[in-house]
DNA sequence: GTAGGGTTAG
């Protein structure tokens, strides 16, 4: 984010550093009065200019006499270094300085504090005594700040006793750096103590209550406070959703209406109310609502910036939503919000879902800095894909650079390994974080091991590692091992899964379909009827299968069987002569539906049609010959449309990505990527 | 000057 706001800055101060050197140019007022220096220096180094202006000005204050050793542009020299992440030369200017002050301290405190350099800001804190100052109202604040983000509980409470003896405990600034530290280290307790003993409050310290409650998972009370300063006629501001993201990420759609009346009652909606609005469908899988918060936001014409753009791709990769993908990359471009790490992560991680790998991969390789997420995003995307070999080739090139992979890293790769068959290097992944990098393996990458395990055929051994593995297995590791039961028809262990997953999710219409299947595959056509009089007696609701495809800018969707969208009856006609030159390529359409059952559409379902070719023919008749077809899917592809899509992609030449819930399948030429094995 | 908004898996 630091790098963001002082890019945007940079461009302002290097216009202003050029007018400067323009006037002093010019010989009627060389020599320049030292104060008006004074004055015109400060003002560009408080606009935090690029490293190379910055290393400019620095060098003409440091031959001036009378600049040189300035004590207030000292301590903006060492501002404007610390914004470029050059800690090292503001420590420089630190230490050179003849006339030191209490300012001197706070800056260096808080230039290590923004580079995250915790404990050289612990050690200056420490060492001003020594030089016979003491901290003071702007020390203790930042000083609390650097135990916030390092969660460091012990120097806080020591800080905590050094303020109240100091008297400065009646501090607003201060009880706020309290709340807050107190909460980022889980005592909150502590800090509604501190909210409710300080003399004076304002909004911030309310939020820093929220934000306390909201990132202990405390939702509820996080919310509770909320109601609180309503009721207390504050008002509640940007800073006040900001706080509250965390607690309504995955959480009730009470809670979302909750936040989004917040946001509509707000007076002033700035930025980054919008921003967290975004956020907050972005957090809640509510990805079209996401997007059309955000094209009302351009629509008022409010000016996006990075965060808005980082907040809202992934919402565009959930759908497939390229062209509106494609259109921010050119904003950010244009805005010159690049080289932004955390953006081109997202870019990257939103054209790989939306199918374009090759564009993903262009963003990758023009990234100056990459860190682990970089990486892990890439390697997922090979994944997906089913190109395990280039995601290992992937993951090796990383650690050769020097990151450490981390947990999410290695559930990518051992994933990645599992859709490839890759059982070896799968095995030796899981092996190789554990004993190498010493990560505590969690039930996510149980379940991945599972999957790769049962992928590969070995049913009974994936069974034993369930029957061995340290946690509580889940749904998704249960849900591993009865598609691999599925896929390698084992009846025994299907059945064990199954039972699990009924006592687990008994509304999960998809794994009573899946053990149905096995069912059927073993022509055990009375165990199929009773499992579906399962599904009837208990009222099971299933999902309907949905599938999106975007033509200019617009998301459409298309439920199975669907006959709501304005074109429907071209649609069906346009399918059913497709259907025909299907045929006549030797199409069998799979009637029986007890083996046409991925997952959860059902016999009335397939009797209608299913939802991505209604998609594919909607882009067909929509869109110009030859260019790629998208489409993504909340289940996965069944066998049948599976076959179809195959022979629509040589009948209509096009190529045809579809995304489901477990890869992407690119069609081209009556072959599939995935091998006809996903 | 104190709170607070972004990216990666399944």
């Amino acid at each position: 984010m630091r790098a963001v706001v002082c890019h945007s800055r940079h461009f302002k101060a290097r216009d202003k550093l050029e007018a400067l050197f323009s006037s002093l140019r010019r010989p009627e007022i060389v020599p320049l009065n030292p104060v008006l220096a004074e004055d015109l220096f400060g003002k560009v180094l408080d606009e935090y200019p690029d490293i190379k202006t910055l290393q400019k000005l620095h060098s003409k204050i440091v031959v001036d006499q009378h600049l040189h050793f300035n004590p207030s542009l000292g301590i903006k020299l060492m501002r404007a270094y610390a914004a470029c992440g050059q800690t090292g030369m503001t420590r420089h200017i630190f230490d050179e300085s003849p006339e030191r002050n209490v300012i001197f301290f706070n800056v260096m405190i808080r230039s290590y504090m923004n580079n995250r350099l915790y404990q050289e800001a612990f050690l200056v804190f420490k060492v001003m005594f020594g030089h016979g100052f003491l901290p003071d109202n702007y020390t203790y604040p930042c000083v609390l700040k650097v135990c916030s983000a390092s969660h460091d509980l012990r120097v806080g409470l020591q800080v905590h006793g050094a303020v109240v003896k100091v008297g400065l405990g009646l501090n607003l600034f201060v009880g706020n750096g309290l709340v807050a530290m107190y909460g980022k280290c889980y005592c909150l307790v502590e800090a509604r103590r501190v909210l409710d003993e300080m003399p004076r409050r304002d909004v911030v310290s309310w939020n820093s209550m929220v934000a306390g409650y909201a990132q202990n998972a405390r939702f509820d009370d996080a919310l509770e406070v909320c109601r609180e300063m309503e009721s207390l006629r504050l008002k509640l501001d940007a800073g006040t959703m900001a706080s509250l993201l965390p607690a309504v990420t995955n959480t009730s759609s009470k809670n979302v209406t909750y936040i989004k009346e917040m946001f509509e009652n707000m007076f002033n909606k700035s930025l980054v109310s919008w921003n967290v609005m975004i956020a907050v469908y972005v957090n809640n899988s509510m990805p079209s609502e996401a997007v059309d918060q955000f094209l009302h936001m351009e629509a008022c014409e409010i000016e996006p910036d990075a965060v808005t753009i980082a907040s809202i791709l992934p919402a565009c990769g959930d759908l497939s939503a390229l062209l509106l993908g494609r259109r921010l990359h050119q904003y950010v471009e244009r805005k010159k919000l690049l080289p932004n790490l955390l953006l081109e992560n997202a870019l990257m991680d939103m054209y790989a879902k939306c199918g374009c790998l090759q564009d993903a991969r262009k963003v990758f390789d023009s990234m100056e800095f990459r860190d682990v997420v970089s990486w892990t995003s890439l390697i997922s995307a090979y994944g997906r894909s089913g190109q395990g070999r280039d995601a290992v080739e992937l993951f090796e090139k990383m650690q050769d650079s020097g990151l450490s992979p981390d947990s999410v890293a290695f559930v990518s790769v051992i994933s990645a390994c599992s859709h490839a068959g890759l059982l070896e290097e799968g095995k030796h992944y899981f092996k190789l974080m554990i004993d190498e990098y010493k990560i505590v393996p969690r039930i996510e990458h149980f379940s991945c091991m599972v999957d790769l395990l049962g992928r590969a055929g070995r049913v009974d051994e994936a069974y034993s590692f369930v029957k061995e593995m340290p946690l509580e297995p889940n749904e998704r590791v249960w849900g591993a091992l009865l598609s691999a039961c599925r896929v390698y028809s084992n009846m025994d262990v299907g059945l064990i899964a199954a039972d699990k997953l009924f006592q687990l999710v008994p509304e999960q219409a998809g794994y009573y379909v899946l053990l149905s299947n096995i069912y059927a595959k073993a022509e055990r056509w009375q165990d199929v009827m009773t499992i579906r009089s399962m599904i009837k007696n208990r009222g099971i609701k299933k999902t309907p299968g949905i599938s999106n495809v975007e033509l200019s800018d617009k998301v459409h969707t298309f439920l199975a069987g669907d006959r709501s969208h304005p074109q429907s009856k071209k649609i069906y006609e346009e399918l059913d002569v497709l259907v025909g030159k299907m045929k006549e390529l030797g199409y069998v359409p799979e009637t029986d539906s007890a083996l046409h059952d991925v997952e959860e559409e059902d016999k009335e379902c397939h009797l209608a049609v299913h939802s991505e070719k209604l998609a594919i023919v909607f882009a067909l008749l929509n869109s110009k010959p030859c260019t790629p077809i998208r489409i993504t899917k909340n289940l996965r592809v069944c066998g049948d449309c599976h076959t179809a899509v195959k022979l629509i992609s040589q009948i209509a030449e096009r190529e045809i990505v579809v995304r489901d819930t477990h890869r992407f399948h690119h069609f081209a030429n009556g072959i599939c990527s995935c091998g006809d094995y996903w």
